[in-house]
DNA sequence: CTCTAACGTGAACATGAACTCCGGTTCCGA
DNA sequence: TCGGAACCGGAGTTCATGTTCACGTTAGAG
């Protein structure tokens, strides 16, 4: 898909991580709701210097999401190598939801539906998965987990918690929950 | 705080209500996302109209939610009803997801973070909280939920669950993870 | 050093959606 | 029936924000 695209000028490369260093930042405290000449201002750049890199603010957002997305894939790797599968797994559910904690651009692309813009990033997020899927398998096969717990379910707490992540939510509780289950002794 | 207000004129209660209807079914599809025009034509009425009634987009908004939570105090008051505790606390939680599934103007207004806007609905949800909180103390005081469970856990859980109501998202299995726990029987 | 393609700039433009305004219409008490 | 206060309508205004573009600037090959 990409073209081959050939070097950027030095004060293009340097711009472009300008801006990207920029709208991460921004993105991260805001999510969706910053603005381009925000952007633009904290790089210390035009606004039309956004656009020569990135085609629109959609583009701009999912190359920030890529990005961390990338160093979620390094984290998931690094818990995978944890010899005991249910630290591999913990490892991997705390980095996550730590990532989405400190990146309100992150859970806004994760919690919000579906969006066709997102396909740019499928490639990383399927990378992402695949050791999710390896380090799901484990823990189930140690019986560490239940048995029928399936990759899908890793989502599915994972948004829960990250939806508690807003306001006075405390997403530790909502995982210990989980971890615990809410029930009592009397059955 | 809301004046005495004299009566209204026949064709503006009916206006009235009918902007209500419509509006309610529209926000409940579709949330904060649908927009005034939409409404009034769907009210069969000018835009205008609706400005008569409400002051802005927000207080229509807040309107529809604030029904919305006299029907859910209900259904809680409803819920209390039950003398097992753990039937009553399980209805409360199941009627309390389907509302919400059913109504994305809902979710939202929960969802979302802490708007001063929702002021108007202090009440319908003080009255809602009171009951939420003797039917959680019920449970944990026959020992059918954990110890420590305490009201805001239920808000905990129910905002995991309906961050799992949108996209491909299951949040009855977000539910059943939640009241088993996740783990497996090694430990 | 020179020349030019690549780059940067930011005022101007395009868009969309909330909200206003006032002439026309309707209800309702007398 | 009649007068006027209350109400309705919807084109037009306002505001916010993403996006463009014509022109000035600069890196870097030759």
């Amino acid at each position: 898909m990409t073209a081959p695209e050939r070097a950027l000028r030095a004060d293009a490369r340097r711009n472009r991580e300008a801006v990207l260093d920029a709208a991460g930042e921004l993105f991260a405290r805001r999510g969706d709701a910053v603005q381009m000449d925000e952007i633009a201002e904290r790089a210390g750049l035009g606004v039309g210097t956004l656009y020569r890199h990135f085609a629109d603010k959609q583009a701009l957002l999912a190359a920030i999401i890529g990005r961390r997305f990338e160093a979620m894939t390094a984290m998931a790797r690094a818990a995978d190598e944890a010899e005991d599968p249910w630290v591999a797994f913990e490892t991997l559910l705390y980095g996550y939801l730590e990532s989405a904690q400190a990146d309100a651009a992150f859970r806004f692309a994760l919690l919000g539906p579906e969006e066709p813009s997102w396909n740019d990033i499928a490639a990383e997020k399927t990378d992402f998965s695949a050791i999710t899927e390896r380090i799901v398998r484990r823990a189930v096969g140690a019986g560490r987990l239940r048995e029928d717990f399936r990759a899908d379910d890793f989502v599915l707490i994972t948004r829960g918690a990250m939806a508690n992540m807003t306001g006075a939510g405390d997403w530790r509780r909502h995982l210990t929950l989980l971890l615990e289950g809410i029930r009592g002794p009397e059955r």
